[in-house]
Parts: structure tokens; C-alpha cells; sequence
DNA sequence: AATGAATGAGGTTTCATTCAT
DNA sequence: CATGAATGAAACCTCATTCAT
């Protein structure tokens, strides 16, 4: 069904906006090297420039709105996970977590982006409503999560739920898994230690859960953490 | 001790390279809304806007060499707290990554700002020759923490160190601990339930390793990481 | 007739190409020391210089269009020219080209420039597509030409056509027949014995053409050819 | 022989002097699509970049000067050749003109670099100069091409003189026959009809000679010089 | 005399955004 | 609502020239 040419009623316009971020996401996945401009994503989206302005106010906004796209995608299926009758295990919620955000070519690179961003050069507005608008989200997504792991205590759920982002996402940012550096790394000759991904932040996020889930005890007392080398027999 | 007029021994000129990237920090910390352009650094550094480009072949490649000092910095902190005899605590790691990465204001920020340049926007082979310098220090650096932590394994090390800094990162760009952005969320009016990087990421730190040197047992048949929601009686 | 605020139509969009093209000829002619910046062109045009660059590709394709514009018209007039019935005279002939190339203030000045930038420092493809479009137009205007001078024979109007321009600008760039270089010349106290180009060139005109159409026999064997010095009584 | 270190004797001075024209003047055959820099003409005179400033007052004068080289060579042999004591022909004339000016890769696009630069770009005290000391040169030679072909009559040598140079530079310019445009013509697929620059250029100039030495009468009342179309009976 | 580090004017180009149509 | 022409600030980078060493 195509796009009609003018969208006036309500859903047309969400129609519309949807059709700019799948067009601003293509194009994001298709050209890895570099951002697409404006004028691009409007005509990849089949339309003019001008009339992305009317759907986002400004370039940096629309680009949070695809990466919101996600982020919220993700935690609807999270709810949906917690709602469950039954226990739930941590390979489903990995499970859950990769299909939102680390299988869809170019998620990561966004979020990355903006990311960064939202620390320079997007208007602060703008990054602090988003912030606010997730921050709720992540607030129940975390209270919801306590209900199924009673040990993380009030409060820990949403602050799990961070961390395991920020660890996906700051992982990434290491490792930069994609096609791009892959064969730069190749053509360098490195071996490089550290190129999959998907199994180093799986170990990355379990030994997470694990630490704040089941700690073994309190911080500093804590034998294991102290180094054994040089230690007197 | 001034800067002589023209850099001519080899040393001189490190210490003019260090100079500019003093200026380009300062500007970084000072505007923390904007990229300072390559005139402002220059100037900061009392040069001419070609100078810069004596030292560095561009832009990205400047903020990239910046933050790669903070890494050094942090690495070769890291390696003498190595190299000492007794055994060495979770909080004596983590007290030199909080000095280096934490800690200095815009470290984290640029840190961000680099990993999202290094994805799009800067060239390809600046990024990848940036990863292999840091990966072989890296390298070494795991090697160095699986010596004081046998229970990491070979090669976990470095796993686990860049585990952490994903982390450390990461969680930066979830939370935005600066100013800006916690002026902007009281105007919000936000109930913010983040804000204390600082106790967050030690505490996600810990986790991690707790998890990672000290693991209970195989992840998937932990009774603790299935939730206890729902279990029948 | 003022030009419209948005060129739209492509009409408009011509007319303000020529516009454009207009405001860098002036330019050209009132600074015949430096070639004015792009930024200058557009803002005797009365336009932003992104504008200028809505129109033409970069500064060199720009001055190059200005140049196509001369050729094209003293082509356009000579065809006219060609079509008449009756004869056509040396004269005649020699008068569109002075009327075009050699009268206009800056024409040759303009023609010399880029004949070196299409040597070096333009894009070769800007450089080649002009000569191509050109070379169709010396073509078609060489064949027209042979019908009035049988005794050219094929193929060789458009041979003397760019014989004799080379002519013009080949001259033209020994004499440099401008008030800078008169000042100058007159300045230095010289007696300089070249100054009058539209003579010289006429002459030179006249001598090539005389030659071409009219040869008297085999280069070779002409005794006229030769030199006298040193024959023998 | 290699130059000395430092060029104390006036001989050396000169000997240096011709040493950067000599890289300057490879460099700008080998580089046919750019102009080196100077500090390229320096490291390929195995000097530094300062030095050149203190044998030539800028770059344009460099250029020139390498270009007058070619100019006194040419004239010079020309004169030897006018000295001679038989009769002298076209063929060796031409020659000469062609060793020191079509021949020698670059020449010729040398000399249409520094017209145009004579015209925009370059000091004028310095374009003046120049032209004072070629006109000199120019004149002397004039006069002795007269002595060989007296129907010149006075004056007229120098300015068959210049008519041909200009004719050799212009036609040049129109024909571009380098390397370079060849292949980007044959990949455009040009069926182009002027490529034949040294056939060309001789039958032009025989022309011009012909025209002028043997011209038959008066310019205008020449029937020769009117088309034939259209012509009564 | 030679060097090459420093200069900085000068130029081109991009592209997010605005706004007349 | 939609368009896309116009804007113009912002940025980068080069390189001829100067001058401290």
C-alpha cells in the first residue's frame, strides 16, 4: 500500500514518520562509512526534503527517534517476557535483547551515535526528554524484573537493566563487529583478539547478571577479588 | 618552562604535540556543547591553524590522539600497579580507571565522541591503526591481570578488561553524569533515578568481575539466574 | 526585468545561470589582476555562495561555462554568417571573431586561463566534455566553411577555424594587450614594439588564411621559402 | 659532480639555480595533471624549501625563469642558424623551433602555464621584466630573419617571429595532444579530428610563412579571400 | 648560505535548515 | 501539506612565504 500523497489524517502522519526512520535506517545500514544526509533519507523515503522537517525538527531528533524505535521495541518484548506466567531464564532475555539490539545491522552504530550526540551537538532539550521518556520505560521494565529476581532488591532491576545496556552497547563500541573494520583489521594483517562479538558479550552480560544477582558477598572483604600473586603462602 | 618559538629537536616537537592536545582538552572540558574547531585549538595553543596540521593530519585524528593518551595513561598506571609484589584489590584497579577515565572531566565524553567518530566520520585507517596500537596494550595488560587472578584463564584478561572499559563507557553515555545534562533534568523537574555514576559503576564493575573471575558455575544450568517468579511450589 | 527570488521554472533556472556567469565576467574584467572568489561572484550576483554552487560544480566548470559562452556565441554568429547567400569576405568573417573573442573586455584574458587550468588543476572530465561539445560545434562550422572556400578541401575548414583562434589567443598572450601591461611596460621606459593586437592579429589572421586557402605549392619546394642570404649572383 | 654544500662561488650560485629549474622542470613532466609544490621542486633539487626563496624571488618566477631557459636555448640556437652563411629553409627553421619548443615534454605547457600566470597571479614587475628581456631578444632576432627573407621588410621579421610562437602555444592549447587527454578522449569515445599536433602545427606555420613572406597583394581586395558561394554565374 | 618549522590568508565545499512557491 | 531552491555558517585544508635557528 503506498504512501498517500498527502498525509492529514492522524495515522497517515505516523505512517509517514514511520516511512522516514525505515528510510533513514536503510540508508544508515547501507552506508556504514558515513551518515546519510537529509536530503537522501527524504528521497529514499520518497519524498522532499522540506517534508522531513515537518515530521522531525531537526536531523539529530530523527535519528534518536529510529534508535527510541528500537529502545522501545526492545522493552515492549521485555514486558511481554516478564508478564509471563512461568519462571524466566537469562537466555531468554538475552535472548530478547539480542534480537532488538544486536542483530538489526546499524542498531548498535546508532545508538552509538547517538549516544555521542546527545552529549555534543543535539539541542539539550531534545536529549533530556528522550532521557525522561526512556527512564520511565527502564523504571517499570526494572520493577518488573525485581518481581522475577527477588534478591536484586527495590531499585536494582532498572539499574541491571543499565548496566546491561551500557555493557552492550560500550562493548560494542570496542569491538566494532562490523564488516567494515573486519576486513581493515584483514588487510592490517592483525590478529586480532577479540572479534566475536556476540559470544564475548553474551559471557560479558551473564557474568553481570551473575555478580549482581547472586553476589557472593560484600565488596571488599571478598577473597576472591583480592589478587593471589605475591601472596605470602 | 615556555615552549620554545620553532620546535626543532625531536623532543621539542612531542612536547609542542602535547601542547596541542592540552589546548584541545581544555576547549573540550570548557564548551561542553560544541566541538571546538581546529582554529579555536590552535589558537588555545598560542599556534597557527596550519601548525596543527604539522602534528596531526586532521581533526579526528587530533581528538583521537587525545583520548589515546588518557588510555596510555591509564595502561601504564595499570601495568606498575602489575608489576608490585603483593597481591592487589578490586579497589586498587579500580581506583587507577577511576583516576584515568573517570575522573579527569571530558575523559569519558571524548572517549564517547571517538568511538562514534571511529564508526562513521573519520578514516578508516586511522581508527584501525588506533586499534592495533591499543589492542597490543591491551594485550599485555590482561596478560599482566591473569597473573595476579589464575582463575581468569588465558586470554580472559584481556577479555575482562575490555569488558570493563565497555562498561565503564557505556554506562557514561546511559547516565550523561555531567552538568549539562543535571541542570537540564531538575528543570525537567525529573525524579532522576541515576544519577550517581560514580557508585554506579563500581558497583557494575564489581559485578563484572565478580562474575567473571569468581563464577559459580555454568551459565545456563544456574538455578540462581532463572527467576523465581511463577515456580510452582 | 528583476529575477525571481526562487528560480523555479527551467527557464529560470537558465536565465540565472547566466546570471551568475554575468556577475563573474564583471569580476573577471574589473580585477584583471586576481581571479575573484567564488564567494565574490556569488555576491555580485546577489546570491549565497552555496548557491553557485546549485549551478555549477566548482570554480573552474564555472569560469569554463563563461568561456563556452564567448565560443558558443561567436560559433552561433559565424553559422549565421555561413548561411548567408552571397559570398562571404575575409572581412567579414574576421569581424565576429573580433566582435566576440577579441573584443570583449577579458575574452582572451579568460580563454588563456582556462586553456592552462584544462591543463592542470581542473578535473579531467570537466576538461574533456568541454573540448568534445566544442570540437562537435568547430566540426559542424569547418564543414559550413568549406562550402565557401572550395579549394579547403574536407576536413580542413575546421582545421583553419582552430588554427585561427589558436592564433588569436597564442597572440594575444605574447602581446597582452592590457592597461596593466601597458602602464607597466610604458613605466618601465620601454619601447616596446608590439603593442597594437588588433592590428598584429589581423594581419597574422589574414597572412594563415592566405596561406591555408590560397597555397601557392609544396612547402618544400618553394623558392619563396628560402632565404636569399647568402645566394649566389 | 655533485653540488656543493653550500654555493659560495658565483659559478656554484648558477650551477644551483639550474639545478631547481632542472627539478622543476621533471617534476612538472611527471606530474602532468598537478604543479608540484615547492617544497617537492626542493627535496627533488635535494635542497630544502627555504633555499629555493634564495635563488628565486616566488614560484611563478621559477616557473618563468625554467621557461625562459627553453625561450634563450631556442633563440639562441635560432641564431646560430641565422648567422650561417647560405640560404636558409623553412624546414630548418622549424626544426630548431621544434627541438627547443613542441619537442621537449612539458614546453609547451609550461609556456601556456606562465602566459596565463603572466595575466592573473604573478607580480607584475616580474611578468614585465620578463617580457622586456624576451622582447630584446625577440627583436634582434627579428632582424636577422629579415636579412634572410628581405620581402619582409623592416619590423616584420620580429613579428613573424611572435605570429608563430603564438600559433605553436595556441594551437597547442587547442589541442592538448598529451598523454593524458588522448586516453580520456578515447574513453569518451571521441572520434576526435585534431590530434595530430606536430603534423598539424607544421602546415600551420608554413601557412602563416607563406601568407607572409610571399603574401600576394592587398589584404582586401584579394578575390582568393572571397567565398565562392553564392557566386553569379 | 641553508634549513625547515611556523604562518595564516585564502580557498573550496558541505549540508542542515528555512521559506517562498 | 509538500516542495526544493536558497541560504550561509561552519569547517577543513593547502601551500607559498617568512624567519628563527
Amino acid at each position: 500500500m503506498a504512501l498517500k500523497q498527502r498525509a492529514i489524517a492522524v495515522e497517515d502522519k505516523e505512517e509517514r514518520r514511520q516511512a522516514i526512520l525505515d528510510a533513514a535506517e536503510k540508508l544508515f545500514v547501507k552506508h556504514p562509512e558515513r551518515m546519510a544526509s537529509v536530503s537522501e533519507v527524504a528521497e529514499a523515503a520518497g519524498l522532499a526534503k522540506g517534508t522531513v522537517y515537518l515530521y522531525f525538527p531537526g536531523k539529530e531528533e530523527m535519528l534518536l527517534a529510529l534508535h527510541e524505535r528500537h529502545t522501545r521495541a526492545f522493552f515492549s518484548h521485555f514486558m511481554e517476557l516478564m508478564a509471563a506466567d512461568g519462571p524466566v531464564g537469562f537466555d531468554e532475555i538475552f535472548a530478547v535483547a539480542h534480537e532488538h539490539f544486536i542483530a538489526p545491522p546499524g542498531a548498535l552504530a546508532l545508538t552509538s551515535w547517538c549516544f555521542a550526540m546527545m552529549d555534543r551537538g543535539m539541542p539539550l532539550e531534545a536529549a533530556v526528554a528522550f532521557k525522561l521518556r526512556i527512564g520511565a520505560i527502564v523504571a517499570a521494565a526494572g520493577t518488573a524484573l525485581e518481581r522475577h529476581f527477588p534478591t536484586l532488591g527495590s531499585g536494582n532491576g532498572a539499574r541491571l537493566l543499565q548496566h546491561s545496556l551500557a555493557l552492550i552497547v560500550g562493548l560494542w563500541q570496542f569491538v566494532h563487529p562490523n564488516q567494515r573494520f573486519a576486513r581493515a583489521l584483514d588487510r592490517a594483517g592483525a590478529k586480532v583478539f577479540m572479534r566475536d562479538y556476540d559470544h564475548e558479550i553474551r559471557a560479558a552480560i551473564y557474568a553481570l547478571w551473575s555478580g549482581t544477582i547472586a553476589p557472593l558477598a560484600d565488596m571488599d572483604a571478598k577473597p576472591r577479588l583480592k589478587s593471589v600473586r605475591g601472596k605470602k603462602s
